[in-house]
RNA sequence: UGGGGCGUCGCCAAGCGGUAAGGCACCGGAUUUUGAUUCCGGCAUUCGCAGGUUCGAUCCCUGCCGCCCCAGCCA
């Protein structure tokens, strides 16, 4: 699948990591917290950490941060599962979860009492974060700092047996609260939570936090690169202080930068927004940047591959421009979706020198690979065509048709128009045309040339089917920079309407992508399609340079 | 103004002391029964800026400038 990887700054750690032998093997891991549907940002790292795994010949886990059961659901694990998979990942027999790890988090906690490297501090909240200190100004230690192990053995098991109540109590590590890094300033490892978990029920009513559980679930999978994004690399020297003094595997710690997708956001906190205050259908409505959104939309995983490989992978923030990732959706797309045809404004045309009958005409399913064979097309004497494949006085650079022009039916004859048909309200219609029979599979004789290509439907076996428009879900490039990005939204990011095909569209099952030639790549919606009223929809236009001609 | 990072073409991004890969975008042109696809060709005398080291610097040093992240009992 993949030939000469990219070089990046991260196989350049990992080629140095093998050369030294500090490491005999590669082994990551994609960790998400399961407390929302993954979405493109993720795919970059799952991408990334397979991806390297792949070709390292090491292997990558499944691991789920599962540390926080206040914002954790059983749901979101299953649907992280199967995007995972279908993006065309396997973890094997490496799935993991942090909460199979509470015994042994646990233990090292109170080893790091014993060792007087924690302490339960009994300050509130607001007084923990009075003492931090600032950016500038150094923190000052609890009046709690001291306590004598014994003590704290003792709160620490009574806040394990739920004795407290929320909030009471929290271990500390012992640090340095005067550290420049405010991640060092005797971090909270450890807090009292009453709720109940997904996986372990009501069994702990304390949870470890994300810096005490990360680093010592990578070292008990043993895992050798840790990758992790930007903001995590103050944390660093957290995560390398807990493996240290614990004296277990240390990994790698690695940052990146993650993906930022042009008119779209990706933060949890806000797609769960949009879901819940039903800005979109659902987590895999097909606006979402959310993977099973796309995959409803008709994104094939490979074009997501692509995508993630051809962007790179770095330490500077970047940008991404939409148009990178609906080009790979086109890339793929392009080489195995069959053509078919399709009128999304319909514009009648009469024939008039050809007779009341049905012809049936042949049409390849892709140009490009004839082994995927043909389909029959009806043709006769009324047809639809675009209504902007129509102009009442054409432009010269405008080659479709126009009074007195000639234009090609595509896979059929070519066409010349007489009249226009208006109704009382100056509206076109109607076109009278006139079709030149010796031009089917062939060029006109006498060499006369007609640029002009435009699909069409035969209307007395058109079908209707219900297609589904999408657009970008903001208009703002950055939605993040305005006020409010429920602001920006795109009014115009869903637009219903009818069809009408070529018959063989009917016969196409769910999840299939074609081609409706000349206006885009349309998907079977996987939900709301059934054989008695098809739904489409619209999974990326074609480029189009006439759009920007004009 | 403490600490941690980053600055190579419009957008990504290779490069790791020997004289600027590639992709997307863009501009030409060829083929084409999709104004699609495909195909050719063009596209940074220059690597945030200023100095320094060196025969030689995008790569090393110094100083500026700009941008991002950190003060959750979130991850």
């Amino acid at each position: 699948m993949s030939q000469e990887p990219v070089s990046n700054f991260i196989r350049t750690i990992i080629d140095e990591d093998l050369a030294s032998g500090r490491y005999q093997q590669v082994v990551t891991r994609f960790p998400p917290e399961p407390n929302g549907y993954l979405h493109i940002g993720h795919a970059k790292s799952i991408c990334l950490n397979f991806g390297l795994a792949a070709s390292y010949s090491g292997r990558c886990h499944l691991r789920f941060d599962d540390t926080n059961p206040a914002k954790e659901e059983q749901e979101y694990v299953e649907a992280i599962k199967t995007d995972v998979r279908w993006l065309g990942f396997d973890w094997g027999e490496h799935l993991y979860f942090a909460s199979d790890y509470f015994e042994q988090l646990y233990q090292w906690a109170v080893q790091l009492i014993e060792a007087g490297k924690a302490y339960v501090d009994s300050q509130s909240a607001d007084e923990m974060r009075a003492n931090r200190g600032s950016l500038t100004e150094p923190g000052v230690d609890s009046p709690y700092r001291e306590r004598s192990v014994a003590e704290n053995l003792e709160l620490f098991e009574r806040m394990k047996n739920g004795e407290f109540p929320d909030g009471k109590h929290v271990l500390r590590a012992k640090i340095d609260m005067k550290s420049p890094n405010m991640n060092l300033r005797d971090p909270a490892i450890y807090r009292i939570l009453h709720a109940r978990h997904h996986r372990t029920g009501d069994r702990w009513c304390i949870y470890p936090m994300y810096d005490f559980a990360h680093g010592q679930e990578d070292s008990l999978e043993k895992v050798t690169h840790s990758i992790c994004t930007l903001e995590f690399e103050d944390h660093r020297p957290l995560y390398d202080w807990f493996v240290a003094q614990l004296g277990i595997h240390a990994p790698q710690q690695i940052e990146f930068a993650r993906l930022n997708l042009s008119y779209t956001v990706m933060s949890k906190r806000k797609l769960l927004q949009l879901v819940t205050e039903q800005h979109v259908e659902s987590w895999d409505d097909p606006r979402m940047p959310t993977i099973s959104g796309m995959r409803r939309r008709g994104y094939p995983a490979a074009a997501i591959r692509n995508f993630c490989e051809k962007i790179g992978v770095g330490k500077g923030y970047s940008w991404i421009d939409l148009s990178v990732l609906e080009e790979s959706v086109r890339e793929v797309l392009n080489k195995t979706a069959q053509r078919r045809m399709a009128v999304l404004q319909p514009l009648k045309v009469v024939i008039t020198n050809y007779p009341d009958q049905v012809e049936e005409l042949q049409a390849p399913n892709h140009p490009q690979q004839p082994e995927l064979g043909n389909r029959t097309l009806p043709f006769s004497r009324e047809l639809y065509i675009e209504q902007d494949d129509f102009m009442e006085d054409p432009p010269k650079k405008f080659f479709r048709l126009g009074p007195g022009r000639e234009v090609r039916l595509r896979n059929a004859y070519i066409i010349r128009c007489d009249d226009v048909i208006k109704d009382e309200h100056g509206q076109v219609v109607e076109l009278r045309c006139t079709a030149d029979l010796e031009t089917l599979g062939k060029n006109p004789a006498d060499g006369r040339k007609v640029k002009g290509i435009i699909h069409w439907v035969s209307a007395a076996h058109a079908k209707s089917v219900k297609v589904r428009l999408y657009d970008r879900l903001f208009n703002q490039e950055n939605p993040d920079k305005a006020d409010d990005y429920l602001q920006v939204l795109n009014p115009d990011s869903l637009q219903v309407t009818e069809a009408l095909a070529e018959p063989n569209l009917l016969t196409a099952c769910s999840g299939d992508t074609l081609q409706f030639e000349r206006v885009g790549y349309f998907c079977v919606d996987s939900q709301d399609s059934t054989a008695a009223a098809p739904v489409f929809n619209r999974t990326v236009t074609l480029r189009d340079t006439w759009a920007k001609v004009k």
